[in-house]
DNA sequence: ATAGGGTTAG
């Protein structure tokens, strides 16, 4: 519920920056396609596991180790086309290969993450009658889990039987990690306790881990912890592993004193922390910007004999360019290369992105070009984040071209290339070009999302096309999306800016029955809309009100309601306001300065002023 | 050398 809740107010306050928000790093998980509904889904946990976990079940003894291997090379490829083709050569073979080497392929497929293109493969073995054994069954089980077909999943499960084979500890590790993919953590759990209850199968590291990193993923650290207790008072060993899935969970929900409590943890109980530990740890103090604290664990780290690698410095490179120390960040890039440590893609991208921050555009573009000289692949991510960078500093042609080299180069623009360049046409005022991009996004099989329309929505609204807007308002939601605060408040600015500050008061006072919580962006924009339709009282009631609801007034709302009260002559009250802003530490800024100067100029207000903005 | 788990960049 808190991880939603974090996820609605980041959704919320990363407003109408395009791309690179930190929603991206929120363990929700993309769903695929809906689960089939399977006549064999009730099949499992009532009948199945009652059977198979009942005392004094007598089963046979699971195939261990095949005795004899016909296996002189190790099956390796690099992709879905080599596969099949090894695949095919394979059935030409006179014998056919034994279901080892078979396993051997889907395997790979599997880790290429093909996961129905193995499903085929096996039916193909089938028809052709090479006998799976329980090694495949497995495999496509965990196929099916990967697929969100669960029913599958579990009918695959009621084959072993029929083939007379016996699910083992990895075949219910497989079903665990596939509930918990289909958000089904009771079902998962309950194999668990299934499994310690029988005896038949007792769990392993896996089956603890797999549970661990699953109610992590939900954000429930707390029932970790409890797994993890459970392992300690002796149903299984914890590794290192479990216990950087937790640290780690603990990091990403900034809990990094307890992320540190656990790590001593560990250390007392004599396990000890490698890399990825201090990767892990390291990456969630410099996210809260305790770049002290970062230096301290890397040189513990070094101090304990564990090498940072390329991770560690990818974190400090990112949490440089991100500070805008991007001189500093390419240090840390030389200190790499002098450890022999290579810089990835990984790392060039962030320094692509501290020099877009900075505005340093022709640095971003050599930082590609010389990861691209260096031999690295410019990903899709590369690519965005230089297109950002030049739509954020005018710079569309330079965006455009970037673009066409991408679709040219074999990459596919996906939703975040498009968001950014119709972010980069709106805001240039082109929003026809925008218009066509998103039609073209369409056809080339990307799908807008909530963030798109609320690009193109604020485009329509600052361009005055109101009934375009609400239009495209009504698509949206006819496409099931659901509109966000950011799409009401761009709704409402837009509404204001058409000069229908009646209909915007309706729909910001509809929100709350909507469920949705208007931040302090949608307040001032509401304030702002008051301010300028005249109705400073109301402007004022409505500052008052966001205070009561929790919602501090930022810079920008104190600004602009100055100005409206400067605009209304009420000087005094806008006078106090200021000192209130400057209380609370923020400052004037641009267009009040400017504003105050004009006044000051024609002696309309107190010289006393002049210190409060500077 | 057949199956299942953990870390970084938007």
């Amino acid at each position: 519920m808190l991880r939603m809740m974090r996820a609605a107010t980041i959704a919320a306050s990363s407003s109408l920056k395009v791309g690179y928000g930190i929603g991206s790093r929120l363990r929700v998980k993309v769903r695929g396609m809906p689960p089939l509904p399977c006549p064999l889904r009730n099949f499992t946990l009532f009948r199945f596991f009652n059977n198979y976990f009942a005392p004094f079940h007598s089963r046979p003894s699971y195939p261990t180790k095949s005795t004899k291997t016909q296996l002189h090379q190790l099956v390796k490829v690099a992709n879905l086309d080599d596969a099949l083709r090894l695949f095919d050569e394979m059935l030409q073979m006179r014998p056919l290969p034994s279901v080892v080497r078979f396993n051997q392929v889907l395997t790979q497929v599997a880790k290429l993450k093909h996961y129905s293109a193995v499903i085929s493969l096996n039916d193909q073995m089938g028809l052709l009658g090479i006998g799976p054994n329980a090694y495949t069954q497995n495999i496509i089980i965990n196929c099916f889990c990967h697929l969100s077909q669960m029913g599958f999943s579990l009918s695959v499960l009621g084959k072993f039987f029929k083939l007379g084979f016996e699910p083992n500890v990895v075949t219910f590790n497989t079903l665990i990690n596939g509930f918990l993919l289909e958000d089904r953590e009771a079902d998962a759990v309950g194999i668990l306790n299934k499994m310690m209850e029988s005896g038949n199968c007792k769990p392993d590291v896996f089956t603890f881990n797999i549970l661990v990193k699953g109610l992590c993923m939900k954000g429930n650290n707390v029932g970790a912890m409890q797994l993890l207790k459970r392992m300690e008072q002796g149903a299984c060993n914890p590794d290192v592993v479990v216990y950087n899935t937790i640290i780690d969970s603990l990091c990403k929900d900034t809990l990094v004193v307890d992320a540190l409590k656990l790590f001593s943890e560990m250390t007392s109980q004599g396990i000890a922390p490698d890399v990825i530990t201090y990767n892990t740890l390291i990456h969630g103090v410099c996210k809260l910007g305790e770049w002290k604290e970062a230096v301290r664990l890397f040189n513990e780290m070094v101090s304990k004999g564990i090498f940072p690698d390329v991770f560690t410095f990818n974190v400090l490179v990112d949490t440089l360019c991100k500070e805008g120390l991007v001189g500093e960040a390419k240090s840390k890039v030389e200190m790499m290369t002098q450890r022999d440590i290579e810089p990835n893609t990984v790392t060039y991208n962030s320094l692509m992105d501290g020099y877009c921050l900075r505005g340093e555009m022709d640095e971003a573009k050599e930082v590609f070009d010389i990861m691209l000289s260096k031999g690295f692949v410019a990903d899709t991510h590369s690519y965005n984040i230089l297109i950002n960078g030049y739509c954020k500093h005018k710079r569309i042609d330079k965006a455009w071209i970037l673009f066409l080299d991408m679709s040219g180069g074999g990459l596919v623009p996906n939703t975040v290339t498009y968001n950014t360049l119709i972010d980069g046409f709106c805001k240039r005022g082109r929003i026809h070009d925008a218009q066509k991009l998103f039609a073209t996004m369409q056809v080339c099989g990307q799908l807008p999302d909530v963030q798109t329309y609320a690009i193109l929505l604020d485009g329509l609204c600052k361009d005055q096309q109101l009934s375009k807007a609400i239009e495209l308002f009504e698509e949206m939601k006819g496409k099931r999306l659901d509109p966000n605060i950011v799409v009401y408040s761009i709704l409402i600015e837009g509404l204001c800016i058409g000069g229908k500050v009646e209909c915007a008061k309706d729909l910001f006072s509809s929100l709350f029955s909507k469920g949705l919580q208007p931040n302090v962006r949608t307040f001032t924009i509401m304030i702002s809309g008051l301010c300028n339709a005249g109705l400073i009282s109301e402007a004022e009631q409505l500052f008052t009100e966001m205070e009561e609801k929790g919602c501090s007034p930022d810079s920008c709302t104190y600004n602009t309601i100055i100005r409206g009260f400067f605009n209304k002559n009420e000087t005094s009250r806008a006078m106090r306001l200021i000192h209130e802003m400057v209380e609370r530490g923020w400052s004037a800024d641009a267009s009040t300065t400017e504003l105050i100067i004009d006044l000051l100029s024609r002696d309309k207000v107190d010289p006393s002023l002049l210190a409060l903005i500077k």
